[in-house]
RNA sequence: GCGGAUGUGGCGAAAUUGGUAGACGCACUAGACUUAGGAUCUAGCGCUGCGAGGCAUGGGGGUUCGAGUCCCUCCAUCCGCACCA
C-alpha cells in the first residue's frame, strides 16, 4: 500500500456497502428516527453536473453522522420520473417515454452511486411507475371524495355533506366552495335527481371539475399552473401562453390557505421561503360591499382593504371580463364598450403586464349609487382591474390609490380628499396611504386610519352594506394537463357526469398509443388510446396529472414503498412521522412546496398521516453556477487574440470547451483539434500564453461550461469531490464552480494517507499513549465538526479537518488513538477513505457502526492564555498568565508591568476591564 | 413599486454570544530536495511605512472601553412578487 489511490477504495467499499446493504433501513422501535430527504430530481436525459450533488452531498453527511450518534436514518432516493421532456423526446422520436425515462435513471443512479451515498436504493420510487401512481390516484379520489368543513376547519368525507343536505339543506353549511353556490332548502335537494346532485357536489368536492380561465399554451397543447408561466411564457420551452376558458380539473387549495399560512409559523424554513409563499397565498383583510346600480336591481360587489375611505368613492371600475359589463352598459356606450373589451382581450398577458403605464378604460354609461352618501358615481370598465382578483370590480379612491389616481387624472373624473395630515396628499412623494386622519367622512372624521376601517366595516355589517372579509390571492390549482405521460386521472363519464374509479380498478394504468401527440379532433393524446373505457363500457378521462401530483406526497412512499394494501403503512408512518431535514432548490417555493403541505394537510385530516406539516425543517441549497471561458476572434478572420490585448482590435467573444482550459490558459493544440474549423487557427499572445475571459453562467451545454462528477471522481475521487463541494462556501449561497481550487482538499487527503503510511508504504500507526497535544489536536476537532454540522456550516468543518492533519503532521503524531477517533469524525465527510484507514487500523467491523467520539472539555483546556492588553480599545500589546489567575491578580500585574506604565504615561486608568480567555482593556 | 437577501485581500471564504479581522484553501513570490516536477517540504503574502506605527470588513454617521457583528442613513449587486384594490 503505497499512495493513495482512490480508484481502488472507492470502488470496493461502494461494492462492500451494496453486498453488505449496509444501508438498508428498517423500522427500528429501539432508536430514536432521523429522516433526511432529497428533492428528487427529474432524470434528464443531460446526466448530472456537479452541481446536482450538492445537496446531496449534505444530506449525506448528515445521515452518516446521524447513524453514528445511534438515530435509525432513513435516506432514500426516487425519482420524480414523469414530465415533459421525456414526451417532447417521444414526440419527435416516437420513442416511449418509459424507454427514455428508465435509460435516464441508469444513468443517474450510475453516477450517484460513484458519490458514495448512503441511500437505501430498496426503498427507490419512481413516480411513473403504476405499483406507485395507483397511489397517487388513490389520494384523487379521497379528494374528490372530500369537502372542506370550515367550522370544524378541516376535510371531511363528502357523506356528512349530502347528510347536511338532506337534513337542513346548505345554508347552515360552511363550507369552502364555488362563490357562486345557490342556497338550496331540504326540498330543493331532495328534488334534484342523481345528476343534479352530483353537478351541485362539484361545487363542494376537493377537486372538482369546472369551466376555468386557464394558462393555454398552444405550443405545448397543455394548460399551465400559474407558476408554470413566466412572463406570460411558458417556464419550460419558452412558448407564448394565452388565456383560455376550458373545462378542467382542479384542486381545492384555497379552502386551506389560512391553514398554509398559520402552519409556517410552525416550521423552520428559511425565512425568504416563508415569505414567498405567505406573497403567494397573498392575504388581505378588508371588507366586500355592495354598490348599487341606479335604475336597476343589480348590485357590484367590490373587495376593498379600505372601507374607510368610501366617502373618498368617485367611480368604480370593472375588469373587462367582469360578468355585469353587458348587462350595465346603456346602449349608445354599447358599441364602445365592445370594442373597448375586444382590444384588452386581445392584449396578451405579457403586453398587459409590460405595458403598466399606459391607462386605458371606457365609460359604460351607467351609474352607482356610493352606499355611504347616496351619490351617483360613474362606472368605468378598465384593464388595471384583474378579473382574477377579489370581485374583479374596484371602488376607486382616487385621493387615496395612486392608480386610482392617475385613472382619474387621465379621464379628468373628481378626486375627494379623505385624509389629511402628513404624507396624505398623493401628489407628493412621501404620500402614504396608511398616514393621517379622515376627513369629509362623516362618522369618520378624525379618527386614524386603523380605527376608521374598523369602525366603518362596522358600519357596513349593521347597515347590510356588506361584510368584513378576508381575501386570498391564491387560487385553486388547476390539475388537468392535455398531456401522454402523465398520471391518468381515475375518473371516467357518464351521462357527461364525472364519477370516480372504484379503488379496487386501480392503478388506471397509462394506456398504449400509437403517437404521443393530440387527436385530429384536438383531444389529449390519450384519446388515441383504443378502448380506453371503463368494463362497463365508459369513457375515461383523457387528461393526466400535472407534474406535481407525483411530487407532492413522495416523501410518505419511501416510509413504507412496498406496500401494496395502503400508500403506506399506519405503523411505519406513525414511527416515521415527519421529515426531519428536507433539502432542495428554493425554486420550489410555490410549486412542490405548497402542494406538497396542502396534501399532507389533507391527509392529516382524514386521520391518515400523523404531522400536520410534512416538512420539519427545511435548507435550500444554492445552485453551483459554471465558470465559462471565453477566447476572442478577429471578425473576419480565423486568428484568436489572447484576452488583455483584445482592445487593439475588433473581436467577436465565443464559448471555449473549459476541459481545454487551465487556469484561464488555452491548450493550442486541443483548442485546434476542438472542431474542423479550428484546425488552421492563429492566434494572438500574451507572454507566449494564450488567456481566456471568464465569466460566470448557469451551467449549461451550449456554454460549454459543464464539468461532469465522473471526470472528478475519476481524476481526483468522489471523497475529493464530496470535501471539495462542502468547501467551496455556505451551502446555501450561489457560487461558480471552479476546478483549480480541488487541489488543495487533494492534498489533505493524501496527507491524511501518510499519517499511516511511511514513504515505503509501511504503516507506521503505533499504539503509544497521544501526547496532551494530539488530545486536544482530536477534540477541537470532534467539537467543532459537531457544531458545524449542527448549524449546517459543512464548509468550515473542511477547514477544521485540514487544521487538524497540517497539526498532526507538525507533532509527527501516529497514535492510533488519535487516528482512529478522527477517522469516525470524518467519515460523513469523506466516507471511502475512512473506511479504508479505519480496516487498516485492524477494525473489522465498517465504520458505519462505531460511535461518534464525545469531545472531552479537559483535553481542550490550556494552561494558560495570551491575553491582548488593550488601551481604550487600542491593541498594545500581550502578555500571558496561567489560567487560574483572578482577574485581580491579572489587573495587578498588568498595571504593575513596565510596558503598560510606559504606555499609561504616568496615568493611571478610569476603569479596567478583564474579559477572561477574551481580553484586558484599560481605559484612561 | 413592494418584499427579501448580500456587500470582508488578487480569488473562494472564516470570525457561533460585540472582544487579537482575514482562520483554511486557491493563486502568487522566494528558497530547499531533485535529471526533472503539474510531487513534497520551508518561509512570505490586506494596504501603507526603513521602522515604531498608521489605515483597513460598500460609503457616511451613532451607541460602546471595544463594532465585520448592534442602531440610523445612503449606495451597489442579486433574488422573489408585481396594475393584488
Amino acid at each position: 500500500m503505497a499512495d493513495y489511490n482512490h480508484k481502488d477504495i472507492e470502488r470496493f467499499w461502494q461494492n462492500y456497502w451494496k453486498e453488505n446493504n449496509t444501508f438498508k433501513t428498517t423500522t427500528d422501535q429501539s432508536k430514536p428516527k432521523y429522516y433526511v430527504l432529497d428533492m428528487f430530481p427529474y432524470p434528464s436525459g443531460a446526466g448530472l453536473h456537479v452541481g446536482h450533488p450538492l445537496g446531496y452531498i449534505a444530506s449525506d453527511i448528515v445521515s452518516r453522522f446521524k447513524r453514528l450518534k445511534g438515530f435509525n436514518v432513513l435516506h432514500p432516493m426516487g425519482f420524480d420520473s414523469f414530465g415533459l421532456p421525456a414526451e417532447q423526446y417521444a414526440v419527435q422520436t416516437g420513442q416511449h417515454p418509459a424507454i427514455t425515462t428508465e435509460k435516464n435513471i441508469s444513468r443517474y443512479k450510475e453516477q450517484l452511486d460513484n458519490i458514495g451515498f448512503t441511500f437505501d436504493w430498496s426503498r427507490e420510487v419512481r413516480t411513473s411507475e403504476p405499483n406507485y401512481y395507483k397511489w397517487t390516484q388513490w389520494i384523487f379520489i379521497q379528494l374528490f371524495h372530500s369537502w372542506y368543513n370550515k367550522a370544524t376547519d378541516k376535510a371531511e368525507p363528502i357523506q356528512s355533506l349530502i347528510e347536511k343536505f338532506e337534513k337542513e339543506g346548505n345554508s347552515k353549511v360552511n363550507a369552502a366552495c364555488d362563490e357562486e353556490t345557490p342556497v338550496i332548502s331540504v326540498e330543493d335537494w331532495k328534488q334534484m335527481n342523481e345528476k343534479e346532485k352530483l353537478e351541485f357536489l362539484l361545487r363542494y368536492r376537493l377537486t372538482y371539475l369546472a369551466d376555468t380561465m386557464v394558462n393555454w399554451c398552444p405550443a405545448l397543447g397543455t394548460v399551465l399552473a400559474n407558476e408554470e408561466v413566466k412572463d406570460g411564457f411558458s417556464e419550460r420551452g419558452g412558448f407564448p401562453v394565452v388565456r383560455k376558458k376550458m373545462s378542467q380539473w382542479s384542486m381545492r387549495i384555497s379552502a386551506y390557505a389560512e391553514r398554509l399560512l398559520q402552519g409556517l409559523e410552525t416550521i423552520d424554513w428559511p425565512e425568504p421561503m416563508k415569505d414567498m409563499q405567505r406573497n403567494w397565498i397573498g392575504k388581505s383583510m378588508g371588507a366586500e360591499l355592495l354598490f348599487k346600480v341606479e335604475g336597476k336591481s343589480t348590485e357590484i360587489k367590490v373587495f376593498t382593504t379600505r372601507v374607510d375611505t368610501t366617502f373618498g368613492v368617485t367611480y368604480l371600475a370593472l375588469a373587462p371580463e367582469h360578468e355585469l359589463v353587458s348587462e350595465l352598459t346603456t346602449p349608445e356606450y354599447a358599441e364602445k364598450v365592445k370594442e373597448y373589451i375586444e382590444i384588452a382581450g386581445n392584449r396578451s398577458e405579457r403586453d398587459r403586464m409590460s405595458d403598466v403605464k399606459t391607462i386605458s378604460g371606457q365609460f359604460t354609461g351607467a351609474y352607482a349609487i356610493n352606499p355611504f352618501k347616496d351619490e351617483k358615481i360613474p362606472i368605468w370598465i378598465a384593464d388595471y382591474v384583474l378579473a382574477g382578483y377579489g370581485t374583479g370590480a374596484v371602488m376607486a379612491v382616487p385621493s387615496s390609490d395612486t392608480r386610482d389616481y392617475a385613472f382619474a387624472k387621465h379621464f379628468n373624473l373628481p378626486i375627494i380628499q379623505v385624509q389629511e395630515g402628513e404624507g396624505t396628499d398623493i401628489s407628493q412623494e412621501n404620500f402614504d396611504p396608511k398616514k393621517g386622519t379622515m376627513i369629509n367622512s362623516d362618522f369618520l372624521n378624525g379618527l386614524p386610519v386603523k380605527e376608521a376601517i374598523q369602525k366603518a366595516i362596522a358600519f357596513v355589517e349593521e347597515k347590510g352594506l356588506g361584510k368584513g372579509k378576508i381575501n386570498y390571492r391564491m387560487r385553486d390549482a388547476i390539475f388537468s394537463r392535455q398531456r401522454y405521460w402523465g398520471e391518468p386521472i381515475p375518473v371516467y363519464y357518464k351521462d357527461g357526469i364525472a364519477y370516480s374509479l372504484d379503488e379496487k380498478e386501480l392503478p388506471l394504468v397509462l394506456p398504449e398509443i400509437d403517437e404521443y401527440k393530440p387527436t385530429e379532433t384536438g383531444e389529449p393524446p390519450l384519446g388515441r388510446a383504443k378502448n380506453f373505457k371503463t368494463k362497463e363500457g365508459y369513457p375515461l378521462e383523457l387528461n393526466t396529472m400535472p407534474g406535481w401530483a407525483g411530487s407532492s406526497w413522495y416523501f410518505l412512499r419511501y416510509m413504507d414503498p412496498k406496500n401494496e394494501d395502503r400508500f403506506v403503512g399506519k405503523e411505519k408512518e406513525k414511527y416515521w412521522n415527519q421529515v426531519d431535514l428536507y433539502i432542495g432548490g428554493a425554486e420550489h417555493a410555490t410549486g412542490h412546496l405548497l402542494y406538497s403541505r396542502f396534501w399532507n394537510k389533507f391527509l392529516f385530516d382524514l386521520g391518515l398521516v400523523t404531522s400536520d406539516e410534512p416538512f420539519k425543517k427545511l435548507i435550500n441549497q444554492g445552485m453551483i453556477q459554471g465558470r465559462s471561458n471565453f477566447v476572442y476572434r478577429i471578425n473576419g478572420t480565423n486568428k484568436y487574440v489572447s484576452y488583455g490585448l483584445k482592445g487593439n482590435y475588433e473581436t467577436t467573444a465565443f464559448h471555449v470547451d473549459v476541459n481545454i482550459v487551465q487556469n484561464d490558459v488555452l491548450d493550442l493544440e486541443a483548442f485546434k483539434k476542438w472542431r474542423p474549423d479550428l484546425a488552421d487557427a492563429e492566434f494572438v499572445l500574451e507572454d507566449g500564453k494564450y488567456n481566456c475571459g471568464h465569466e460566470v453562467e448557469k451551467m449549461s451545454k451550449s456554454k460549454y461550461n459543464v464539468v461532469n462528477p465522473d471526470d472528478i471522481v475519476d481524476q481526483y475521487g468522489a471523497d475529493t469531490l464530496r470535501l471539495y463541494e462542502m468547501f467551496l462556501g455556505p451551502l446555501e449561497q450561489f457560487k461558480p464552480w471552479n476546478t483549480q481550487g480541488i487541489e488543495g482538499v487533494y492534498k489533505f487527503l493524501r496527507k491524511l494517507w501518510r499519517l499511516f503510511f511511511d514513504e515505503k508504504g509501511g504503516l507506521k500507526v503505533t499504539d503509544q499513549a497521544p501526547t496532551p497535544e494530539e488530545f486536544k489536536a482530536l477534540h477541537q476537532t470532534i467539537k467543532k465538526v459537531e457544531e458545524d454540522i449542527n448549524r449546517y456550516s459543512f464548509n468550515t468543518s473542511v477547514s477544521t479537518f485540514m487544521i487538524c492533519v497540517n497539526t498532526l503532521s507538525e507533532l509527527k503524531s501516529n497514535k492510533k488513538a488519535i487516528l482512529q477517533d478522527l477517522l469516525i469524525v470524518l467519515s460523513p465527510y469523506a466516507p471511502h477513505i475512512s473506511e479504508e484507514l479505519w480496516k487498516v487500523l485492524g477494525n473489522k467491523e465498517s465504520i458505519t457502526y462505531a460511535q461518534y467520539p464525545k469531545w472531552e472539555e479537559k483535553y481542550l483546556i490550556e494552561d494558560s492564555f495570551e491575553y491582548p492588553i488593550s488601551i481604550n480599545g487600542k491593541l498594545r500589546t500581550k502578555m500571558t498568565f496561567s489560567l487560574d489567575t483572578t482577574p485581580q491578580e491579572i489587573e495587578k500585574s498588568v498595571l504593575a508591568s513596565e510596558q503598560v506604565q510606559k504606555w499609561l504615561e504616568g496615568k493611571t486608568p478610569k476603569k479596567i476591564i478583564v474579559v477572561p480567555k477574551k481580553i484586558v482593556n484599560l481605559v484612561i
